[in-house]
DNA sequence: CGTTGAACCTGTTTGC
DNA sequence: TGCAAACAGGTTCAAC
């Protein structure tokens, strides 16, 4: 279920054991699990991987060798996870790519995802940079408070949509669209450009607010979301509308949660969130 | 420009 | 119990 904190938790576990490693073998068990032009893997072998991050959802491990420089971009769609030990998938047939290291500290890596939507990308600079122009907006856990008013001020549709299109806004999923809303007491339907200044402000504050909780507490796991070393998050104890339709609003305001059945399901307040 | 629905996949839950 | 439908964290594309 990697959304940006999901994402975020990743990174952070596969920092802490392959920063400074070699690559030193790449073994690609489903050859269409790989989208890029062409095959760029006899590449990876002897590299150092000397960063990890995230751009959006995605997890960017930058790999250098003889002053070169290549990345291996991971695209985990809805149940994709990077896992230490093979043994800790539940289903190993779906393990699509496994990547042995050197040095201290550190373990393979296997890239585990059943559903298969989401791929790896193998890219050089150039290429990584037209990938993230042509996918994503400004990073919701980067972007200012004017820079998001400004968006949302500008957007004529509904706001849910809104967060899901990464090419507005990066990182948001589903889960973190109705959580968010919720608590900054703006409805789903609300039109972007009809929101008041206040409302977008707070909308902005409640966002980063959010992200930053489920990222300190692990990620929310629903059901496949796992840390790379197996551990579960536990932001999901925290959700206050996401899949609790018939339960009454936290707020106390003696309504129940609505589910709506869109694209993505929507949960809301129909009391407490407005449209603007 | 914005919305809607289907498609891509597998696995689990729900309902009859 | 058994089977089919519905649904799940995401993204893209076509059609309107």
């Amino acid at each position: 279920m990697p959304e940006l904190p999901e994402v975020e938790v990743v990174v952070r576990h596969l920092k802490s054991r392959v920063l400074g490693a070699t690559l030193e073998t790449l073994t690609i068990h489903r050859a269409d699990i790989v989208r890029t032009g062409h095959d760029l893997t006899p590449w990876f072998p002897g590299a150092q991987i000397t960063q990890v991050h995230r751009m959006g959802k995605c997890v960017v491990m930058t790999c250098e060798r003889s002053q070169d420089t290549r990345y291996l971009l991971s695209e985990l769609g809805m149940t994709g996870l990077w896992f230490f030990q093979a043994t800790l998938a539940t289903s190993p047939q779906h393990i699509h790519c496994h990547i042995t290291l050197s040095g201290t500290h550190t373990s393979d890596l296997h890239y585990w995802n059943p559903r298969r939507f989401g791929r790896l990308w193998l890219f050089d600079a150039s290429g990584l940079e037209a990938f993230r122009q042509r996918r994503f907006g400004p990073d919701a856990l980067a972007i200012t408070q004017d820079e998001f008013c400004h968006l949302v001020h500008s957007t004529r549709g509904q706001l849910k949509p809104f967060f899901l299109n990464q090419h507005h806004l990066a990182g948001i999923g589903n889960i973190y669209a109705n959580e968010i809303l919720f608590r900054a007491n703006v409805h789903p339907h609300a039109k972007g450009h009809h929101l008041r200044r206040a409302s977008s402000q707070r909308l902005h504050q409640t966002m980063q607010e959010v992200l930053r909780e489920a990222i300190t507490a692990g990620g929310s796991s629903i059901q496949d979301f796992r840390a790379p070393n197996g551990s579960q998050g536990h932001f999901q104890d925290a959700h206050q509308v996401y899949q609790k339709d018939g339960l009454p609003c936290p707020h106390g305001c003696s309504t129940l949660i609505k589910r709506l059945q869109e694209e993505r399901s929507s949960f809301f307040c129909p009391s407490c969130q407005k449209k603007r």
